[in-house]
DNA sequence: CGCGAAGTACGATAGGTCTCGTACATTCGT
DNA sequence: ACGAATGTACGAGACCTATCGTACTTCGCG
């Protein structure tokens, strides 16, 4: 794939993410107030790799998923790289666990306590988050 | 301090708070993701008890901390009590602790570390004193 | 009882976010 | 080259949030 040439005025293929020291914890934590997107973040953080951005479950629409994801990336809780039509997404577990140790886990496990404990009425399926919002 | 009796045009003096099983992970995120709620949760870990509701930094309006306070409050952060003229303020350590294990230290801790690695544009939080915890 | 202090309520305002639909761009496979 | 698939951009709309100022209530004190 070698770039055969730039298209002279296409969209930018080039996807800017914040550098380690520019993440701030309140945009992290933003970032992941929200049910959605804490969702993807469950779903990233199991894949433990990378995710194309149409593997998830929830319950918006395609427009709002990009929306979403790029509030994860701007505010550096993920990384995005294109891989052909599809967006490859990572978790940047290393600059997060660098500058706020723990808390990336302990945000997770929370997370996955509070959607087993909500699900006590006897659904059993449910490891995508994105539970239902207030 | 007996409650004399509701006055019948004032303001409640009951303050409601949500029981621990109200309380929602995105919802403390949220809460925790604001600089000045940050701050104030800042303080109240330090203080590890009561604290009024003026003895903060915060560079915004009486109006807009009481506004602050009742989102903590409302988030199940923490819990408020009339003494006085004055409300005690205190966080709400063992439920969070209860809900999610290690949540609340680790997001302290963070901003903590945060706070100490960007001094200098002070965010408004001040509440920069002892870095030891108990 | 009157005054000052602490905090609240209310209205207003500016800005952000979440959501969507539709139109467009880019890449891959045939 | 064409079509399908994936994702983006751009409005637009509804809702929420953060902020403020001012008026008000309640409490403690002299």
């Amino acid at each position: 794939m070698p770039a055969t040439s730039t298209p002279s005025g296409g969209a930018p293929r080039v996807l800017g993410h914040p550098s380690r020291d520019a993440i701030r914890l309140e945009d992290v934590l933003h970032a992941l107030a929200d049910p959605v997107r804490l969702g993807i973040v469950l779903v990233l953080d199991e894949a433990e790799g990378e995710c194309s951005c149409s593997v998830f479950d929830a319950p918006v629409s395609k427009s709002t998923l990009t929306h979403h994801f790029r509030v994860l990336r701007e505010h550096g809780v993920i990384t995005q790289a294109y891989r052909g039509t599809a967006k490859m997404n990572a978790l940047r577990r290393d600059d997060l666990e660098d500058l706020f140790p723990g808390l990336l886990d302990t945000v997770l496990t929370a997370a996955r306590r509070q959607a087993a404990a909500g699900l006590g009425a006897g659904a059993g399926a449910a490891a995508t988050g994105a539970t239902s919002r207030s």
